[in-house]
DNA sequence: CCTAAGAATTAGGTATACCTAAATTGGAGA
DNA sequence: TCTCCAATTTAGGTATACCTAATTCTTAGG
């Protein structure tokens, strides 16, 4: 009985794969290797394969799964790595605005506690956020009943042609990244004037009707979501 | 690696035995047996025996176990419990004051996240609550050098002697008699008048001013710790 | 159409933290 | 002192979730 199981009855670990497997299948939710998760969740493929047979022959499957062919959510599956981001985006959004945590912190700190809150605590963190709908980051936050609004948004790393943006949202994976981003004001809502860089894969951009204008990488700039305000 | 490894380097595990030592060490910190442990973390003597050699052959040992002769923590694991106690009341707290839960429901969730959050969370709330030197159940937190300020109190169930106390704390351990105590109004600081009762082992109480006169029985009234303030 | 590279799977191990069943041990009372 | 019994320890297993090494697929390019 011994590795920690959860409110719900999963481990931390499925709920991870469960996560992982949601955010690379992506809004199509297309079928994910067993390569890109074991290298999101920096484990061998092998032990990939293991954990998805596993999860295939429960009783009430949580993937759909086959041999050489890659894994997809099921309904269950679906479910629940909803309710995982959920808890994870309510507290991400709590942190920041209850116990003023600094941006680049909320996200380490709530990919641990994400597994173990219980649902009274998401009743209750939301409660006093007043039932938000994104998290500090520019990310939708799950409704209850798993709804999820997806946004047209893209890449800013994707842009080909010069113009005027908002923000919608920023990446939380890199802390580096993010503190640049932070730095240069780069905020869920805000306008951003982008142009290609000359010369090199990045682009320069000046954030509201400030003077100031900064250069990213491309590696920064696929960590930026923005819309399209003028051509 | 897969056993849940915390924020400071234990597992989940290690944690809930460092704290059974503690309160089964009592004040006086003395030697606690296998058979309490087990009884307190509900597994097998042979667990606790396997557990506590590991826990003593390490590096730094975290307790001082003798073959036969009981188990103490070591300034290490006094050190390690104390960190975990105080991350439970604080939790408590917190859950108690700004999250409004109901009493009996703070203890559970704090048994779970105690383990998790880092020492910013710990700070943060802290801050939040004014840096609380007890929690809701009247229990001292430590603070964050491991100081805990023991008070002088006794168990209500000892009173051999009829009399007026202060409610000092109350235990979290049983649900069941914390909503019993919570629904007779007995609250650390409060007044509490107390008889005997008679041909029973329980005691007839009441609180403050009221009317309102309430038995309690001897199981719940050793979940009551409280000071006599009139003979 | 065939082959080799990369992806995926199988086989066999490790550590944690439990368990049961079978010895031990040590202290209290006859 | 000795015996017996409860407490403890040892021995041998289980499940989770990892790992490496070896094998088997699949498919894209020649």
């Amino acid at each position: 009985m011994s590795p920690g199981r959860q409110t719900n009855g999963n481990t931390e670990s499925v709920d991870n794969y469960l996560k992982a497997i949601f955010y690379l299948g992506g809004p199509e939710e297309s079928r994910v290797t067993i390569k890109s998760l074991a290298d999101r969740l920096s484990v061998a493929p092998a032990s990939v394969t293991n954990m998805l047979q596993k999860l295939a022959a429960a009783p009430a499957p949580l993937v759909d799964y086959e041999r050489h062919g890659g894994v997809q959510l099921s309904g269950a599956g679906k479910r629940r790595a909803l309710e995982v981001v959920r808890h994870h985006r309510l507290i991400e959004t709590f942190l920041y605005e209850v116990l003023d945590y600094p941006l680049e912190e909320v996200h380490a700190e709530a990919e641990r506690l994400e597994h173990f809150i219980s649902e009274r605590f998401e009743e209750r963190i939301a409660a006093k956020l007043g039932h938000p709908k994104i998290d500090p980051h520019g990310h939708s936050i799950p409704t209850m009943e798993g709804e999820m609004t997806a946004r047209e948004s893209m890449v800013l790393a994707d842009v080909v042609e010069d113009g005027t943006f908002v923000i919608d949202s920023v990446s939380d994976r890199d802390v580096r990244h993010l503190r640049l981003i932070e730095a240069c004001g780069i905020t869920p809502g805000a306008r951003l004037r982008v142009r290609k860089s000359v010369g090199s894969q990045g682009y320069t951009v000046r954030v509201g009707r400030s003077a100031k204008v900064f250069d990213l990488t491309r590696d920064v700039a696929r960590d930026v979501r923005i819309v399209r305000i003028v051509k």
